[in-house]
DNA sequence: GAAGCATATTCTCGCGAAGGAATATGTTTC
DNA sequence: GAAACATATTCCTTCGCGAGAATATGCTTC
């Protein structure tokens, strides 16, 4: 995996957050999107950019897309070295730090659900 | 410093390796542009872009402009983060490191007018 | 002060990317 | 199979960026 193109994937706000996410584990576009606040398409968008480079997979689940960060075999050196380093950028970003706190509320709110459909983590409006 | 802004300024290939070279201390355009074989106004027109951006700092020297990093104590977590990240991407990088051979071609052709600049690495055409 | 040098700036072009509105696709439920 | 749902795609507009040619700026030397 290129460097540049790894970069040119970090260097729009939405998808920064968006990596930043998935780095606690998969999700489905609507958890995203509740979490951002933005509009579908633009999720929907940035999300398959991230994809057509590579630097996130995608499954269906029903009605849902879980989106994830590539398996850890899959991951190229140059991209785990930019995922730790963004974790440790994540601590000085209050954005991206507002973001995990609304991620670990949806956690909580959805639990049952998230048990129940097995990844730990599914879509809570199901 | 915003992190966004650091990846704007990495993910253009240019940049990238303007960047990388100056890790190893100040250079001036002249060098750069002998280790880049790109054209002139290519060469400084990134390395305005990175100095509008704080990325990198400039004082005259005579006739030559010398670019450096920004002083140690002036670099944002975020950066130096990067800057480290990019250090370890590099090795993985055959034109980074192909660059980098280059440099140390132009220092010891030159040890004898970097000397006298007191600079340590002034330009060698002087 | 004119000439020569290193570097920056301006202008213009083409392209790709971001955003939003509308619409399409694929899945589930009844 | 129709309705409801989650998500993707298309179409359009706007905008900034990268590249190159030509020109300007600022310093030095004679």
């Amino acid at each position: 995996m290129e460097l540049v193109k790894i970069y040119e994937c970090l260097c729009d706000r939405t998808r920064l957050r968006l990596l930043h996410l998935l780095q606690q584990g998969p999700l489905c576009v609507c958890h995203l999107q509740g979490i951002l606040r933005e509009p579908q398409v633009k999720i929907s968008k940035h999300l398959g950019y991230l994809r057509t480079r590579g630097l996130v997979t995608v499954r269906r689940e029903g009605n849902w897309m879980v989106y994830a960060l590539p398996a850890t075999a899959d991951r190229s050196p140059e991209l785990v070295a930019n995922l730790a380093c963004l974790q440790d950028c994540a601590q000085e970003d209050a954005g991206l730090k507002r973001d995990l706190a609304k991620l670990k509320q949806l956690d909580l709110a959805c639990a049952p659900v998230a048990a129940v459909r097995g990844t730990g983590r599914a879509c809570c409006r199901g």
